[in-house]
DNA sequence: ATAGGGTTAG
């Protein structure tokens, strides 16, 4: 068989197997040692995109691969985009064993664009051949500086060029595009002496890096003889930003204008129907690409797995994942691993995730969000301890943005300021999100002054920004703070969401502000079922409690369990015992095994002396079989997060925490301090031992911090229930006795307890 | 041979 023969037949090749096929034979009649043949092979692997493993195998088997074979091969990787930059680099070391170095002007250009950012090493490199006048070697290194910066370098190698070409001009617009140089690109654009529809569609792309969408599309339509290229351009500007309903109309002005779609636009289009609001240009897609019989790409069919995750079929994304077989990358499999992460199936998740062979920085951040988002924060925080410890792939601001929310919740600053140092060492860029993710931890670490300076170092504040900064100040009843920021906000011209409202009516009620409350309340156009539990809750906490209920009976939607239970709260706060009985009722049946409900209950029979309810509605709860949630709180030191329960010995210090609760316990008696009635009731009842009165969660964390932290250091407890009256008089004791601030956070709320105060005020 | 478009994480 000649090279023009085999030429012929490879042409006609259409799938990996069939090339398999040719390698098999090409190895048995020992051709393989022919590099033309090898090289021309490897060209195929390109073109049918062959998965990695098999396209390497040709050419490990390859005896003594030219410079041809391993040009081939660098394209090959190339394609593939630059994961593989180091296997490119590692090929180059291999290759300077080569001596026909006549081909540097042929092997340069694409060596230096496949190596990723280690391109730039080469420039020094090919000064010294002698080959930095050959145009595609200039180009080739103009194009890495404008991908990795700094895109000065680039400018350098243009300005010095004698004559330029259309690629050149091209090269260096889309440079300046991809750090962010409109006024450049903008002005090469205005003096280029000729333009092609690649200035143009770059021209679109740039525009819709910088979202402008207006602008990216009056490009387009500029464009006197538009390609697949350029309405694949215009179709993800709208996809990429927000606006999935409109790239779908352009798709089907598209499919109008007679340009046929191609792979990549099959991908965007699918991409666009995962994000639409609803699922019928999904079906209707779907409908299509079976109709006319499409052949998607590994890439298409990656989206259209996401696609189906998204729209709730995993069952059908998972075989999409597994039909992929050997053509899945990394994309595919963090595509699967973020779809069992969102819907809350961690196991599998991870499963997926321990499985995969090559794990990128997408995919640890795919696993760490999937915890951080599935309130396993601190499984979260020992992923990423993973990861660092690794050393690879390096946390990027998602990454960091995922763990710091992550110490947020836990109120662990400690592991949260050494995240912040990591941010410092890895350079990572503070984008919008990272600043929002400091503003919580800070806030929910009780630092409401760090999270106010975060705050103002911020160039660009969005939505969240606000509502996170006011959640805060909600958290920690300050009310008329957030009031100022929501005027402020406007003042910005941001507009309030859903969020905004909730926090803001949330601030003004832990802070009785009624009229601010009720103004907000009144300006929301649409209120939600939540808006309307957080205005019964501000009514009811300042004793309006029948405007509460009118509220309730009031309402457009029909009313939730945060609704009645906000007007229990205030039935229980002012002992309106008849509407109490009704708001329970009502929770009794919205949901019958929340222990919150009868507990809330009980405490106002309590706070009404009616021993004799109390001790029904407990003897209720336990016929109906419902359990007391367990009231875990925990402390950080040193690192690590302390946890602590009632009655629990297991923790190594515990014989010193509960020796020094004793102790205590005698103090505050001796100071006047009387255990609570309603928790001595319920303990006796839950425990059967009188020992155990006094052994709340919150108090042996405090006891832990008092014995193992230095006596001026500040002790932070975070509680995940409610914290109860007694323990709220307790601690406060406690701060006074032992001259310590004492910071504790239950769910949403904040107590700064100082020199036997507290900062909330007796709400009791 | 060189320039413009694609899937995943927050």
């Amino acid at each position: 068989m000649s090279l023009s023969q085999l030429e012929g037949l490879v042409c006609k090749i259409c799938n990996v197997s069939q090339l398999r096929q040719l390698h098999a034979h090409l190895v048995q009649n020992s051709l393989h040692h022919q590099n033309q043949w090898v090289s021309l092979l490897i060209n195929q692997c390109t073109r049918l995109r062959a998965p990695p493993t098999y396209t390497r195998l040709i050419f490990d088997s390859t005896p003594h691969p030219s410079i041809h074979v391993f040009t081939s091969m660098f394209k090959y990787y190339s394609f593939l985009g630059n994961v593989h930059s180091n296997q490119v680099v590692s090929l180059y070391q291999r290759m300077q064993c080569c001596d026909d170095i006549w081909l540097g002007t042929f092997v340069y250009p694409v060596l230096i664009k496949s190596s990723g950012s280690a391109g730039i090493a080469f420039h020094a490199h090919v000064l010294k051949l002698g080959l930095g006048s050959d145009q595609y070697v200039r180009n080739a290194i103009m194009s890495v500086y404008s991908k990795y910066g700094p895109v000065d370098h680039a400018r350098e190698v243009f300005d010095e060029m004698p004559e330029r070409t259309l690629v050149d001009w091209n090269n260096m617009i889309s440079g300046y595009w991809k750090c962010g140089n409109k006024v450049e690109a903008c002005k090469l654009f205005d003096m280029m002496p000729e333009k092609s529809v690649v200035t143009w569609t770059a021209m679109v792309t740039g525009y819709a890096r910088m979202k402008d969408l207006e602008n990216a599309r009056r490009y387009f339509d500029n464009i006197p003889e538009k390609n697949v290229v350029s309405w694949n351009a215009m179709l993800s500007a709208y996809a990429q930003n927000g606006s999935p309903e409109e790239a779908l109309r352009l798709f089907e002005d598209m499919m109008n204008s007679g340009d046929q779609p191609n792979e990549t636009t099959w991908a965007i289009v699918i991409s666009a129907c995962s994000s639409c609001g609803n699922s019928s240009p999904a079906n209707s897609l779907v409908q299509k690409l079976n109709q006319k019989r499409i052949h998607l790409s590994y890439i298409g069919k990656t989206a259209l797995l996401d696609m189906y995750a998204k729209r709730g079929s995993l069952k059908i994304a998972r075989e999409v994942f597994d039909e992929l077989g050997v053509y899945k990358n990394s994309v595919s499999w963090n595509a699967m691993i973020s779809a069992y992460a969102r819907v809350g199936n961690l196991t599998s998740a991870r499963d997926l995730f321990d499985k995969m062979p090559e794990r990128n920085v997408v995919s640890w951040n795919s696993m760490i969000s999937g915890y951080a988002q599935n309130g396993q924060s601190a499984l979260a925080i020992d992923l990423f301890k993973d990861m660092t410890a690794a050393n690879d792939p390096k946390p990027d601001e998602v990454t960091m943005v995922s763990v710091i929310s992550a110490c947020g919740h836990l109120g662990a600053l400690e592991i949260g300021n050494w995240a912040i140092n990591i941010l410092a060492k890895h350079r990572i860029s503070l984008s919008i999100s990272v600043h929002n993710s400091l503003i919580f931890l800070y806030s929910k670490c009780g630092s409401m002054d760090d999270a106010k300076r975060i705050f103002n170092e911020m160039k660009t504040k969005d939505l969240v920004s606000y509502n996170t900064l006011i959640a805060g100040f909600a958290a920690h009843g300050d009310g008329m703070e957030a009031v100022k920021l929501m005027a402020k906000m406007k003042e910005e011209s941001i507009e309030p969401d859903r969020v905004t409202y909730t926090v803001i009516l949330t601030a003004c009620s832990h802070a009785r502000l009624l009229e601010e409350g009720w103004k907000v309340f009144e300006s929301i156009k649409d209120p939600d079922v939540d808006h309307y539990a957080c205005v019964v809750d501000l009514l009811g906490r300042v004793g309006k409690v029948d405007e509460a209920k009118n509220i309730v009976d009031g309402m457009q939607k029909e009313a939730h369990a945060g609704v009645y239970g906000s007007l229990l709260n205030a039935s229980r706060i002012h002992k309106r015992i008849d509407l109490g009985e009704f708001a329970a009722s009502k929770l009794f049946e919205l949901e019958p095994h929340n222990s919150g409900n009868y507990i809330l209950l009980s405490n106002m029979y309590a706070s009404a002396g009616k021993w004799d309810d109390v001790v029904r509605v407990r003897e209720t709860m336990r016929n109906a079989g419902v359990k007391k949630a367990t009231g875990w709180s925990w402390v950080e030191y040193s690192g690590k997060m302390h946890k602590f329960i009632a009655g629990d010995r297991s923790h190594e210090l515990s014989d010193g925490i509960y020796r020094l609760l004793a102790e205590l316990g005698r103090k505050l008696r001796n100071a006047g301090y009387i255990a609570d009635k309603a928790c001595v009731l319920r303990d006796v009842e839950e425990e059967e031992k009188e020992e155990m009165v006094g052994t709340h969660s919150e108090k042996l964390a405090v006891c832990f911090a008092l014995l193992v932290t230095e006596a001026k250091s500040v002790i932070r407890v975070v509680k995940n229930l409610r914290v109860c009256r007694d323990c709220h008089t307790a601690i406060k004791m406690i701060s006074k006795l032992e001259g310590r601030k004492i910071i504790l956070r239950d769910n949403n709320r904040f107590h700064h307890f100082s020199d036997g105060l507290c900062s909330c005020g007796d709400y009791w």
